[in-house]
RNA sequence: CGCGGGGUGGAGCAAUGGCAGCUCGUUGGGCUCAUAACCCAAAGGUUGGCGGUUCGAGUCCGCCCCCCGCAACCA
């Protein structure tokens, strides 16, 4: 079935794994989405973006038994602590969904029930390394020197269970086909490479669901196994826009037009779930955006090396916008990269305090001491330079559909230099109030600002706000189809300078 | 020889075979509207190594060295 409209947005995060405390890496992720729903709504797509929760599985059950708590309040503080982090990052989701909630699992069980239909779905036995301590399986490579379990430094035993399993090895052909032909489009392209090649090797079958776990989804057609926590956790991505439940939303924004994830997790994504899709006849996402680390001076962030860096961490150095700014700036693509804070100061203050910060108060400064209030801008305030704003913009646009945000940026931070470089090049503190080319500079350079305030919306919402108040604009978070282009026209609509200037970056 | 990506000034990156550039940082100068801000300039490179093709190679070819990603149930 196809889409029922072709305006729709749906863009989703992976829903993190609620053992693990929110960190920049899940940050990034989230920032990424966030940029992008913004934009499109600004676009005028209608957007839905998805976050949420991933709280079953052993591991999750024994966290909570340590803590002394019942798994389903365990998970449920955990969860908020995910929502309230990304509400600190005034992230814009219009959903966040866990699976611990009813509709999740109502979700997963009809999706688990569509499988068992088909032909994919067979009784086999499971292998792996038990380990006691954990309760749970491991690979032989998840095993130290001595073939201990790593956390608790004890023998593990070789356990074969009865799983069902999903026929993923029947699925190569048709995944490399809509891959190579970017039906299901992976990128960086390297990705794409990646995962291509692992096709090439031929798939295994996946086992789906497991019998010495407790906390889960059970099988709908087996009750003494429960749903094995990847696949329970993929459903998410179509629980949230009512798989199963409201048809009429879930057609409206499936398939997924963007996931985006981290390398870590882009086997199940880019492999398993699609062919759990074509499995039961729903269509693949159409694409999937995977980036890479970040490394913290140089070293892997690790739980053992203790420096992982939280979001509240950069949040209070360079407050939410600066944060959300310096993550986008950092987005690792095809490799990772290393993040230093002393890096990250010299950015913000470069880029935001000294680059569009100083940018708005001088510029502002100059037009108060001359008493302009009332800006006009019109196509003869340096059409030069003009000429090169609107090539930044399209540069601006054109970043965004690669979702490369260090470019987006660049564009950002031509065009406040263009400003820069008129202010020194015409001194227009020094020119009389009635000489007509005051007027152009001033005029220039505010609808510059006004332009700016739109651009970096979808980076720094309230930096974008704060600039518009000042120059008695109206905020808006999404806009009609085509209002966007219009509203990045020159002289788009005249300005009054309203209030007191005060400093965006401290 | 498992598959793939890459090695370019201190850092991050860019260059259809045609003067090796951009951003940040560093240094010097200018300016003083602006948040020690802004502008200009300079320094800084044998483009990983060796050889080859070519009028001309960062770019093409061969060999070598080094780094990174992926190699399945780690939620």
């Amino acid at each position: 079935m196809e889409k029922t409209s072709s305006n729709t947005f749906f863009i989703t995060t992976p829903i993190y794994y609620v053992n693990d405390k929110p960190h920049i890496g899940s940050a990034l992720t989230t920032v990424t989405a966030d940029f992008l729903a913004r934009f499109y709504r600004l676009d005028g797509k209608k957007v839905f973006f998805a976050v949420g929760t991933d709280e079953h599985g052993s591991k999750i059950a024994q966290a909570a038994a340590l803590a002394g708590k019942t798994p389903e309040d365990f998970v449920k503080i955990l969860s908020l602590n995910f929502k309230q982090n990304w509400q600190n990052l005034n992230i814009s989701f219009d959903d966040f969904i866990r699976t611990e909630e009813d509709r999740h699992k109502k979700a997963v069980i009809l999706f688990l029930s569509k499988l068992k239909d088909s032909e994919y779905i067979y009784k086999g036995s499971y292998r792996g390394f038990y380990c006691n301590g954990c309760e749970s399986f491991y690979e032989k490579t998840d095993l130290d020197e001595n073939g201990n379990c790593k956390i608790h430094r004890q023998p593990v035993k070789l356990i074969e269970e009865e799983n069902w399993f999903f026929a993923l090895s029947r699925f190569s052909d048709i995944l490399k086909e809509k891959i190579a032909s970017n039906q299901i489009y992976i990128f960086p392209e390297n990705r794409k490479n990646e995962i291509l090649s692992f096709l090439n090797q031929g798939l295994k079958d996946v086992s789906i669901s497991r019998q010495s776990v407790f906390w889960g989804i059970p099988l709908p057609f087996d009750q003494n196994q429960i749903t094995y926590v990847w696949i329970d956790a993929l459903i998410n991505y179509i629980s949230i826009i009512g798989f199963g439940q409201n048809e009429e939303m879930f057609y409206q924004f499936w398939p997924a037009n963007l996931h985006l994830l981290g390398k870590d997790i882009a086997r199940f994504h880019c492999i398993i779930w699609p062919a759990l899709l074509l499995a039961v006849g729903l269509k693949p996402p159409q694409a999937l955006f995977v980036h890479s680390f970040f490394t913290v001076e140089g070293k892997k962030m690790s739980k053992s090396l203790s420096n992982i860096i939280s979001p509240s961490e950069l949040i209070d150095k360079f407050g939410v916008d600066g944060t959300r700014y310096l993550l986008l700036k950092s987005l690792p693509r095809e490799n990772d990269s290393d993040i230093q804070m002393k890096k990250l100061e010299d950015t913000y203050n470069a880029d935001l305090k000294f680059g569009l910060g100083n940018l708005f108060s001088r510029v502002l400064t100059v037009a108060l001491k001359h008493n302009i209030k009332n800006i006009n801008p019109s196509k003869e305030d340096f059409p030069d330079l003009q000429k090169q704003v609107i090539q930044n913009i399209n540069n601006y646009f054109e970043a965004i559909k690669t979702i490369d945000t260090e470019k987006a940026i660049s564009a950002i931070l031509h065009n406040i230099t263009l400003v820069d470089i008129l202010f020194d090049r015409e001194k227009p503190w020094s020119l009389k109030i009635d000489e007509p080319k005051l007027k152009n500079i001033i005029n220039f350079s505010i609808e510059n600002l006004r332009l700016l305030s739109i651009l970096i919306f979808p980076l720094m919402p309230e930096t974008s706000f704060k600039i518009r108040k000042v120059l008695g604009l109206d905020t808006f978070e999404k806009l009609p189809t085509g209002a966007l282009e219009k509203r990045l026209s020159w002289g788009y609509e005249k300005m009054t300078i309203t209030s007191e200037i005060k400093h965006l970056f401290e």
